[in-house]
Formats: structure tokens, C-alpha cells, sequence
DNA sequence: ATGTTTTTTGCATTTATTTGCAGACCTAAT
DNA sequence: ATTAGGTCTGCAAATAAATGCAAAAAACAT
């Protein structure tokens, strides 16, 4: 077994419990105990994962490439894309950017699904060449390839002659007082743009991403119609965003 | 046994298992660990795959995915794409369109290379994203999804404000009389405007074209700067292009 | 076709990486 | 203080990678 191959079957095995016990890994994939602490070491140097006493947890952010590689989408990004669906009518124009779950979302869809799609993602828009009833805009520009997406003035400019039904917004952190953040501050300035061009906002966030915020502020709750998680509504985690008005499904 | 059918087999096997070992190669296609390690170092050069000591694995699944629509390269596209590659200088801008051969030739480009290339081919951006001194800019606007290309008044729009070293322009058929042309008008359309976006104009033919005009004529000979074939310059076939005063490579 | 040039291949040698193990070490709970 | 669970360090064996070279095979031009 190759050393990256399994560093991988370490990190598929984080992604779906959150977490994993050393001993527990050298017995799995057979391996010795010492291997298998040098490759969390490693991942974490490579910011991967975070290191705990005798095992390892999940770190919130991973970049795309990562996921990518995955193949299989963890379950909670499925139960998000599921949701996700429920909101998009038949006939709409909605907007999609950037990241992983957008992606799963996408594939998600009914083949015979009617719907117009605007993207700077391009992964997600040859994933639905498959769709034969999805109409697929493609916003061009520079192409920032650590996340597979155009941006750029370019981009801006297009964005201003379009009126899309609901935008789809990937974060990459949140928090309850703070409103939703990015690591990029270019992001945040096409993605306010994209706001403005929707009708309607639905954010998509994962449980870990919940309580933290990233360095450059995108918009407060206020802006967003409707966030979208993994959890029951009423889940004790969300309390918080339901105190604040905002609709959570 | 040919090295471009050994790598394209190397290839079909990480498409498929997402990793492959050094010595089970060897074994298994009957050539050295050398041969094959050799091969593994240049597909990694291209951004093909990942190597890792003791194998390679699979670079990101999405050029997999779009390859394995392509279907093997045949040798003759390899020959273009070679000679191509002889035309192109460090630090320019080129604008590659939709098909195949683009793709194949942008697999050519050591990952060294630097160099701007603007298309509305978008699984060639993504392969692009793995060589980091490229610089891509993608033409934004409606997705064609059977050729996996964007076209309409978006792109045309954008190209308004572009100007570039080369065009690398693919046809569907050719004349000597008649010129280059294409099965579709509105490619055409798009086709005319790139050339004028270009300080010259490459076109890459397969010989099967060559005297097999399509539907909708593009131009002329005269109107493109050079002809890259597979064939020798002086072979017979050309004799036609090359009385009309054509360029030929 | 035929000889020339270029590329590819396999091998031997040297160098580097990975791996498992043993023992020292740290820390927290008895 | 002792002990159990986990970590860190150095080491040696095994495995893989890089390098240089000569033979073989392709590609090329005449």
C-alpha cells in the first residue's frame, strides 16, 4: 500500500466520524503504529487535519483539490445537497459558486430536472453536461485555480445584466454575531455582487464551520434568506442563528 | 509495445483504481521499472497524474472523468500536438477553442511552461489548473454542452477587448479551394471573431480532413497564417495547400 | 529503400525514502 | 512513586529513485 494512499484512507476515515484513534488505524490498514503517527504528522503539517492526544480531528477547511480526490461525498454533505433540492423549483435560475458542496448539490439533481444555472465553477459545469434539461451559464475571467473558478472584473461585469431567482452561496466560516466569511478577500467582493443579483440567498454550511469565522466578512444574517445545514432545525447549535431571525432549514 | 500506448494504459489504470505501483506496471505491460518509471515522471510533467514513491495516483478526478470521454489519443493527434508545441514561445498568449486536439496539445505542455491561454474549452482549463506558470483566462457565456465549450454574444463580447499571440483554431473540414470549415454556423460565427482577436493563425488538421470540406464555411487559406499536419510538410497530400502558398508544418 | 540522427530502453551504481523496532521520555491517574 | 498510554529519537533493513552509459529501436531525411 502506497504511503498516500493511505493518508488518504486517513483522511476519507476523518471526513465521515469526525475523528480517528491511532491504535485503531494501525490495526485497520495494517501497519504499524509508528507509520501511521508519522502520516497524521505529516497531514498536519500539511494543515490537513489537527492532531489530538492518540488520534486526530477534523480541521473545518480543506481545500477543493482534497475533496476532489475523495470520490465519495461524506454523508453530511449529501443530507445538505438533499435539502438543497427541496428549494429549487422547476424553471428557476439560480447561481452557483465556488467549493465542494455546490458540486455534490448539482449532482444530486434529477436528470430530467428543468432549471438554469449560472457558474464560476467550472467542475460543476461539466458535471452538468449530463443534464440534458439544465441550461448552463458559464461566467468567464481569470481562472483561480486552487478552487477551479473564475473571478476578476470580467466576472463582475456579467453578473451586472443578470437577475437570478436564488444564489447559492458557499462560506467558509460563520458565526452567529459576525454574519459569513471567506479566506479570500477578492472572493468576498464577487460574491457580495452575487447578492445583489439574486433574489433570494441560501447558505450552505457544514456543522464544523458553524462557530467559525474567517478572516474577511462577506455580509451579516440579515442578508441571507435561508441557511441550509446538516442539523435538525431545532438543533441546540443552531439556536443561536434561530434567535436571530434567520430561516433555517 | 509504443511508449504513448504504455502511458496511455498507465493512464487508463489510474483512471480506473486511482493509484497504480511501479512494480505491478512493469510486471503487468512486461517492461522495465525503469521504462516505466521514466513514463510516470513525464505524465506527472504534463499534470497527468501524481507521482509518490513506489507509484502515482491520480491528480484530481475531473480530467479523468473528461478523458475518458476522449478515448485514447490516437498517434496522429500526438503528432500534432508535438509539432504544435515547437510553435509556441515562453511568455505568450494564446487562444485555443473547443475539440479534442487542443486538449491533447495542452497535455503536451511541460509543467514548466509559461504562458497565457485564454479558451472557452472548459475541460481545458481544468487540465490547466495542475501548471502552475499558465495563466488561463476562460471566455464566459452559454455552455455547448456536447463540446463542452461556451459560445454566444458573452463570449464574442469578450473577445472584443483581447488580443493574442495565436490562435490555435480546430476544424471539422478542409479544401484547398474551399477552405476551413465546421458543422455548425454559430461556431463559425465565433471561429471568424477569434481570428481577428489573433496576430496569427494556426490551424491544426487531422489528414482525414483534409479534403473533406463540412457545411459551413470558417475561411479561407489565406486567411491563416500556418497549417500544422501530421504528415511530413512535402508529402503529396499537402501539394494543394502548399501551390496555394500555405504555410506548412 | 538506406544510412544518419534522435529517442528510448535496460542495466549497474549510487543516493534517498520509508518502515518497523527498541528504548528513552513525557504526562496524567492511581 | 508507579504505571499505563502515548510520543519522540535513532537506527538498520528494505525498497525505491536518480544518474550515467551503452545497446537497441524509431524516426527522419535523402
Amino acid at each position: 500500500m502506497l504511503k498516500e494512499e493511505r493518508q488518504q484512507l486517513i483522511l476519507d476515515k476523518i471526513g465521515a466520524d469526525k475523528k480517528v484513534t491511532l491504535v485503531a488505524l494501525s490495526k485497520e490498514l495494517d501497519v504499524s503504529y509508528d507509520s501511521i503517527r508519522r502520516d497524521i504528522i505529516e497531514l498536519e503539517e500539511r494543515g490537513l487535519l489537527r492532531k489530538v492526544h492518540g488520534g486526530a480531528i477534523t480541521n473545518s477547511y480543506l481545500p477543493m483539490k482534497v475533496r476532489q480526490r475523495m470520490g465519495i461525498p461524506n454523508p453530511e454533505i449529501v443530507r445538505i445537497a438533499r435539502k438543497t433540492l427541496r428549494l429549487i423549483q422547476p424553471g428557476q435560475t439560480i447561481l452557483m459558486d465556488g467549493g465542494t458542496t455546490p458540486l455534490y448539490i448539482v449532482e444530486q439533481f434529477p436528470k430530467e430536472m428543468e432549471l438554469t444555472v449560472v457558474t464560476n465553477n467550472l467542475p460543476l459545469a461539466v458535471v452538468l453536461a449530463d443534464h440534458p434539461h439544465i441550461e448552463v451559464m458559464v461566467l468567464g475571467g481569470s481562472f483561480y485555480k486552487r478552487y477551479q473558478i473564475t473571478m476578476g472584473q470580467t466576472v463582475m461585469d456579467q453578473l451586472a445584466h443578470l437577475r437570478v431567482d436564488w444564489y447559492l452561496m458557499g462560506v467558509v466560516g460563520s458565526h452567529p454575531d459576525e454574519g459569513f466569511s471567506l479566506r479570500n478577500h477578492e472572493e468576498t467582493l464577487l460574491k457580495r455582487r452575487m447578492m445583489q443579483t439574486a433574489r433570494q440567498v441560501a447558505v450552505c454550511l457544514t456543522t464544523e464551520k458553524l462557530h467559525t469565522p474567517a478572516a474577511h466578512r462577506i455580509c451579516g444574517l440579515e442578508d441571507v434568506s435561508l441557511l441550509i445545514t446538516s442539523l435538525n432545525p431545532s438543533d441546540a447549535q443552531l439556536a443561536e442563528y434561530q434567535e436571530k431571525g434567520l430561516e433555517i432549514w
